[in-house]
DNA sequence: AACTGTGGCCGTGGCC
DNA sequence: GGCCACGGCCAC
């Protein structure tokens, strides 16, 4: 057997099981060669933890050692064996436990096997006998996600294989570029015939340049390859695809789409997805609604889910659609073509070359999102050490979970069990726990806003003040930190001794993140700026949704008291900074959570950085108010129902003129364009003081809607079906309308967008709102009096512009009335 | 459908 | 006409 060295990058694992043992598969890409290559690990076995009461004698502990050991129960399936049974000292909490590793020989014994031992009256509890093999593997030996790795490896002429001996991260590498691996995109194009969703188009579009459309029918695109029958079509895409090799598909939700179809078309053929060049199949997988199409060493990425489940919140555009999608990140759009076009198209055998057109830049789209992803999704599985496929499936719990594992298992920490269905329920009846404070503006445009802002509010404090479920009301500290470390408004402190686990590791996050925003200030290369901030990026959310956990009901490190204890302090400080201000002599015009909003005579930079010096000499740990920036004006809008100003619903000029627009109906996706565009142009016009114009345009939009002269697109407003059809309670307007559409035969799930026009036909809005593409009119008095009047009239109001201020009729009239 | 959290606004339907 | 629950989306 000879010896060898192999350094490459890890972007996939799983295992199989040969002979009752398992063998763990570590997909490497060689950086030399860029040839994959798949890595054999024999060494690696199954493991949970079992907690001995800590009263055990070790004469007892022993004892249940031996018994753990020697375990054995026979049914059909054969005869269940621990392996071998390690005796470890671990930290639970703040305390070194005595615990047992079981050692078990495949991974689907472990559950088996604590389910036996469950009975045995010894026992405190199990650990850690849920997390996944291959993510045990990941973590347990400390592999590096697209980071160059080193493997001491043999190679097995019997099987050919290469087995893996010693594995070293090289810490200090530079995480891999998109350019390193190979990608396709595909994307299908289908109809329903006979009640089964048929493939009609498949687009093929790679990083090597390959750029291909298959269909089977004959005169559809001078460049399709033209297959016989739809069978043909599936049959050539594997072709295709195994010969271009890639390492990753991209997909726009083919979790949910493609691979569903291909899935079924597949099995209707009697046809294996062998797509890949190692020969392993594509699997389906349905967990209740959330489905998974993966194959080892063919990673597919599903745009849509990371899009959906990590950047949702950075997103502006109405809906999650590719066309929206690239629009927003790649200033690119998707050819215009609808369902009916397709089918129609179909149907008459017409415009085929258009749809085939459509296809191609479907998967076009999809590649370059990829690219555009790359350096986002790369960053953060290698943070929390889950592989790309996962990475890009995962919810902010998902990834905080999997950070925290990775950590406790660098600090020898036992981490918690996942709660139980009962306990979760036990959690949430607890109800919402109190939040943050915010500030109740006065109404008007205020002028010279400096803008202050906490540095990370929930992680600065949970750092600070040590919050953790274990630093809860230590003994240690009952007579110190009872003072000095107690939550305001509650009855509990913190240790001040001991750092707490998730204290400790939110540091080690907000440290690198200063870290890297250092080396990002000395770096030129534009590349590797990218990299850069999506390293930051990735440990800025990871941080952030560290508070959420903790009072999250599903968490390991679910704690009400860690929860409330955060906000508590979060709007301790945030009052104090506000109080401080007023005594300063600052007005206070509006603040939320972990920023304020101070109004100066004029700008005073020497007055804002004592102000701030102020305020930090007197914070304690980390805490850390910032200078955001300074604004000429700010205007806050009256609340439409109750009293005083709204919150969270605001504009702000900065020095350079731009206007920055929060909470108003402009940054809403469930308004129709015309009002958002109508808003954002009158508060243009409003804040650089020219009224009368502001007024003139509102008469001309609300002239063009009573004359029809709007486009019916401008007046489409998408909202989101929440929920399955039959479980509203109301039947709001986008409710209705996808009634409509369902007694047309249309089918509807629960999340999806509804775009709807509010027709002239009908008695309440609900009866008269219809799906857009039904909409062949439009109710202009609607759009005028509950669209545009209300957007536009709360930012005259605002600016003090009355409503009835229209002298250019006889009769005095509302500026608005036509 | 959406499983990181709470605070908040506002339109709409539906009840009184 | 007034009030409130439902429902969706946004700020942080």
């Amino acid at each position: 057997m000879n010896s060898d060295e192999i350094s490459g990058i890890v972007f996939d694992c799983d295992y199989i099981v040969e002979g009752n043992k398992p063998l763990v598969r570590v997909f490497v890409k060689d950086a030399k060669t860029k040839q994959n290559i798949v890595l054999h690990d024999s060494s690696f076995c199954p493991y949970f933890y079992v907690v001995p009461y800590l009263y055990l004698t070790d004469e007892q502990a022993f004892l249940l050692k031996k018994k753990i050991e020697l375990f054995e129960h026979d049914d059909i399936s054969g005869t269940l064996k621990v392996k071998s049974v390690k005796e470890e000292e671990k930290t639970m909490g703040l305390q070194k436990r005595r615990v047992f590793r079981v050692e078990c020989f495949i991974p689907k014994e472990v559950p088996l096997l604590k389910a036996h031992l469950e009975k045995e009256e010894e026992i405190e509890g199990f650990r850690e006998y849920d997390i996944l093999f291959y993510k045990r593997y990941l973590i347990d030996r400390n592999i590096e996600l697209f980071r160059q790795m080193h493997f001491k490896v043999h190679h097995e002429k019997k099987t050919g294989r290469f087995f893996v001996d010693s594995i070293k991260a090289d810490k200090n590498s530079p995480l891999v570029d998109f350019s390193l691996f190979r990608w396709l995109a595909f994307d299908l194009e289908t109809i329903e015939e006979s009640g089964k969703t048929k493939i009609i188009f498949a687009s093929i579009v790679d990083s090597s340049g390959c750029k291909t459309v298959i269909t089977c029918y004959r005169n559809g695109y001078e460049h399709a390859v033209v297959v016989e029958d739809e069978k043909s079509i599936i049959e050539k895409m594997g072709e295709i695809i195994k010969k271009q090799n890639p390492d990753f598909i991209l997909t726009y939700n083919g979790d949910n789409f493609d691979f569903n179809v291909l899935e079924d078309r597949a099995k209707t053929f009697g046809i294996k997805l062998q797509w890949s060049s190692i020969g392993e199949n594509f699997t389906y997988f349905s967990k209740g609604a959330r489905k998974k199409a993966q194959c080892f060493g063919l990673v597919h990425i599903d745009i849509y889910k990371f899009v959906f489940s990590i950047m949702r919140g950075t997103i502006k555009s109405e809906t999650l659609k590719l066309n929206n999608i690239a629009k927003e990140l790649l200033g690119d759009e998707k050819k215009d073509v609808s369902y009916s076009d397709i089918s129609h198209a179909w149907r008459t055998k017409t415009n085929l070359s258009k749809i085939a057109d459509y296809c191609v830049h479907d998967s076009v789209l999809t590649l370059k999102l990829g690219e555009h992803i790359f350096a986002n999704l790369s960053s953060l599985s290698n943070l929390v050490c889950q592989l790309p496929f996962d990475t890009c499936r995962a919810s902010y719990g998902t990834l905080v979970e999997a950070f925290a594992i990775r950590k406790a298992h660098e600090k020898n920490i036992i981490v918690p069990n996942k709660p139980s269905n009962e306990e979760m329920v036990k959690r949430k009846q607890k109800g919402m726990f109190k939040g943050a404070f915010v500030y109740s503006p006065k109404v008007g445009l205020k002028k010279n806003i400096a803008l202050f802002d906490f540095r990370s509010l929930y992680p600065s404090i949970i750092i600070t003040h040590n919050i953790d479920i274990d630093t809860i009301n230590c003994k240690c500290c009952l007579k110190t930190a009872k003072k000095k470390n107690k939550v305001p408004d509650y009855d509990f402190y913190f240790c001040q001794k001991q750092k707490g686990f998730i204290p400790s590791i939110l540091e080690e996050i907000i440290f690198l993140r200063v870290k890297i925003k250092k080396i990002i200030k000395e770096t030129r290369d534009t590349k590797m700026l990218k990299k850069l901030d999506a390293q930051q990026y990735a440990l800025k959310i990871v941080a952030n949704a560290f508070y959420g956990y903790m009072g999250f009901a599903g968490s390991r490190f679910y704690d009400y008291r860690a929860a409330v204890s955060t906000t508590s302090f979060g709007r301790h400080y945030i009052h104090k900074v506000i109080e401080e201000a007023k005594e300063e002599g600052f007005r206070v015009v509006y603040g939320d959570t972990d920023s304020v909003f101070l109004s100066l005579p004029k700008k005073n930079m020497k007055k804002i950085n004592k102000f701030l010096d102020h305020i930090n000499n007197s914070l304690p740990g980390i805490m850390d108010l910032e200078y955001e920036g300074f604004f000429t004006k700010g205007l806050f809008a009256q609340k439409k129902h109750g009293e005083g100003g709204a919150k969270k619903r605001y504009a702000l000029v900065d020095e350079n003129g731009n206007i920055i627009i929060k909470g108003f109906e402009k940054v809403r996706r469930d308004w129709s364009v015309l009002a958002r565009q109508t808003q954002e142009k009158v508060l243009e016009l409003l804040l650089s003081d020219k009224t009368e114009e502001a007024k003139n345009y509102v008469r001309d939009v609300i002239d063009k809607l009573k004359t029809k002269k709007v486009p019916i697109e401008e007046l489409v407003i998408n909202t989101n079906l929440k929920k399955s059809i039959s479980s509203y309670e109301q039947m709001a307007p986008h409710v209705m309308a996808v009634k409509k559409a369902i007694a047309r035969g249309m089918k509807f799930k629960g999340g999806q967008n509804i775009a709807y026009v509010v027709t002239a036909k009908g008695k309440s809005i609900s009866d008269k709102a219809q799906l857009a593409e039904f909409a062949n009119d439009y109710d202009s008095q609607y759009y005028i009096n509950n669209q545009i009047i209300p957007v536009v009239s709360r930012i005259f109001e605002a600016v003090g512009v009355q409503e009835l201020s229209l002298t250019d009729n006889s009769k005095q009239k509302n500026i608005f009335e036509y």
